[in-house]
DNA sequence: ACCTGAACACCGTTCAAGT
DNA sequence: ACCTGAACACCGTTCAAGT
């Protein structure tokens, strides 16, 4: 059978759990794929093009069956929670999605269901989509830390104990009483203040009036 | 005179303003130091050694003579702020920053300053350091976002109207609504926004009990 | 329409040998 | 100590030619 578009991009997907995003290259995906160097670039015009497929299919889903009846609050934590996820779910997911452009049709879903939703509410559709913004770099910013934690060599916690070790306590008196928390073994808690801080920022704007 | 470490550094920034992230390689890097391909490995051990050191001296003095006296959301978000301007002072800054671990002297410095401010304002230490990584991603890509628009043919004007095309009014109502603010031409409104909303969340976690 | 074969113009990195 | 020269093992992309 041919190749077809859908075929790359799984075959991309694949070769980016099993190399991560720097192995990732044209030649080693033709290759997995058990075609010549130039056949990819018959479906994608460029790495890029194909990257920006690869990102867009990783968000596959993350709006589909959303309860509609959930509080505002509910609704953009379970959303952001799902980008979380579908970042998660491959490695390098998160640097794959931040190193592409927006318009791509699941993440413009994604978009439309955080902004919908916080209109809804009762933002102003300015303050709305920029709200999704700031989420969404959150989200995205978080995720990459800790994916790029866990592809270091011992998933990180030879790093972690450097880091700890350049803390002087002279020079970084904060962080190094932070130690335990700065090393963020709790990824999940971690994320979950993240973003209960923005919520609390986006419910202030609803109850007061703005100042 | 030979060459130091110092000057590989700055030969690499003013590179990257030159050429961008993408087209700075070692060998033009060498060029434009007038050496040979291999002579800047003599100074860094690897490219990644070398960005690092770049990332860590773009942000040089981002903490230098901060008023200690100001409030400390003053304090926040004006270091925030000159995180941002360091970020943005160069071409592909804040994706040349996002590419880097933490652990470098004057990220150090910022991420205590930061951590310091809020933890005198009253947030539990652990609490501190996690705001401060919200922030942190906030700062980061929200500048990595701008100067990926600005580096677009048109400074991002024909990607924009890409994306506002893209956007039917059926499948996307509030993206529609709301094209003239998802375009943002408003960087630092926008920064300005997305700042005041953690910076409310973090006052909210000072005034009420923690829930 | 879809792919092969082969080339073009690059990369990061290493390392013996020079000074 | 610091750099050159030259190589090794790769890249993304293009494109005539094949089927």
């Amino acid at each position: 059978m041919r190749l077809t578009r859908e075929q790359v991009v799984t075959g991309g997907l694949d070769l980016l759990d099993e190399a991560g995003l720097d192995k990732l290259t044209m030649r080693r995906l033709a290759a997995a794929l058990g075609v010549q160097n130039g056949a990819t670039y018959w479906h994608f015009s460029s790495k890029q093009a194909l990257l920006e497929a690869m990102a867009d299919r990783m968000l596959e889903g993350v709006t589909a069956g959303l309860a509609p009846d959930l509080p505002w609050e509910a609704r953009v934590a379970e959303t952001a929670q799902r980008l979380r996820r579908a970042l998660l779910a491959r490695r390098d997911g998160a640097r794959l999605f931040a190193g592409v452009f927006f318009p791509l049709p699941n993440a413009l879903s994604y978009g439309e269901t955080m902004a919908a939703t916080l209109r809804d509410a009762g933002l102003p559709l300015r303050d709305a989509v920029w709200a999704v913004d700031a989420l969404t770099y959150f989200v995205v910013g978080h995720a990459a830390e800790e994916q790029l934690a866990a592809a270091l060599p011992d998933g990180g916690r030879s790093a972690v104990a450097r880091l700890v070790s350049a803390l002087d306590s002279q020079r970084h008196p904060a962080l190094h009483a932070a130690a335990g928390d700065v090393a963020a073994p709790h990824p999940q808690e971690h994320f979950r203040f993240g973003l209960e801080l923005l919520l609390t920022g986006i419910r202030a704007r609803l109850d007061g009036p703005v100042h």
